[in-house]
DNA sequence: GGGGAAGTTTACGTTAACGTAAAGTATGAA
DNA sequence: TTCATACTTTACGTTAACGTAAACTTCCCC
C-alpha cells in the first residue's frame, strides 16, 4: 500500500551511489543483516535505515567502528541499567564531538567567506589595473 | 614582544597532541615546509596555522588531499584570472560540502536526542517497575 | 667526557575500507 | 536453449595515514 517492503543490494547500492561490495562488507563488519531468500540477500526498510546511518557517519568522518556503535544506540537493549547508563555516556560523547564538528564548520566557512573575498578583490584588482 | 616566534616539532606536537611522525609526514605529502636551522626544522607561526587547519580538517573526515586544496585556498597566487575563477568554484564546493555536513550533524542530533530520551525511559521503568 | 634528551634520515610494517578478479548459480527474455 | 543480467562466495590487491624500529648527530648538563 504504502512505501516498498524489501530491496534487492543492487537496489541499495544505485540508490547510495556505492558498489555491491561496499554493503556486502558491510554486513561483514556487522553492520547490517539482511534476510535471506536463498542465497540472495533480501534488505527490509530497516536495514535501509541502517545504511543511511553510516553513509551519514561516513560524510561526518566517523570510522565504522563509531557507526557501528551509532547503530547501537538505535536498538537499546533495554533490560540491564549499567548497559543502559553506559549508553547514555556514549551518547554525550557523541554530543560533544558533533559540537565541536559543528565549531570547525563554523570556523571553516568563516574563512571559506575571506578567502572568497580575497579571491573577489584580486579579480576586481584585475579589471581595473590602474584605477588608482 | 607578543607571541613566540618560532616552534620546535615536539613543541607542535605536544601543543596538537601528534607525534612528530605525524608532523613529518605531513611535510613529505608538501602540507607544510618549515624552515631549517642546520638539520633542524623550524616552524614559523604560519606553519602552526597550518597545522591547526590540517587537524581541523581531520576532525571533519577531510583528507589530507582535501585539506591541501582548503591551504592553497589561503595562499591564492593572484595573478592568474583562471585560477582564482577555478579557486572560487572549489570554495563554492566546500560550501556545499559543509552545508550538508551541518545536515548530517543536525539530524544525528536529533536522533542522539531520541536515543537519550529512550534511555531515559527505560531506566524510568526500572526505576518503577509496576507504578501502573 | 659520558649520558640523556631531542632532533634527523631511511625503510619496512600495519590498519581500514574497500577494489578487482575469478568462478559459479538463478532467472527471465528472445 | 541460449543469452544477458543480477546475484553469490572466495580471495588477493590497493591506498591513505601513519606506526615502529634502527642507526646516526647535536646539544646541554654535571
Amino acid at each position: 500500500m504504502s512505501k516498498k517492503q524489501t530491496y534487492s543490494i543492487g537496489e541499495l547500492a544505485r540508490e547510495f551511489d556505492v558498489t555491491t561490495r561496499t554493503i556486502r562488507f558491510y554486513e561483514d563488519q556487522g553492520l547490517v543483516s539482511p534476510a535471506r531468500r536463498g542465497q540472495t540477500r533480501v534488505y527490509s526498510p530497516a536495514d535501509r535505515v541502517t545504511l543511511k546511518l553510516i553513509l551519514r557517519g561516513k560524510r561526518l568522518g566517523f570510522s565504522l567502528a563509531e557507526s557501528r556503535e551509532l547503530i547501537q544506540m538505535y536498538q537499546p537493549s533495554g533490560d540491564n541499567r549499567n548497559q543502559l547508563l553506559a549508553l547514555q555516556d556514549k551518547i554525550q560523547q557523541r554530543r560533544e564531538q558533533l559540537n565541536q564538528q559543528l565549531r570547525d564548520i563554523q570556523a571553516l566557512q568563516q574563512e571559506l567567506d575571506d578567502a572568497d573575498q580575497r579571491c573577489e578583490d584580486a579579480l576586481t584588482a584585475l579589471e581595473k589595473p590602474d584605477h588608482v
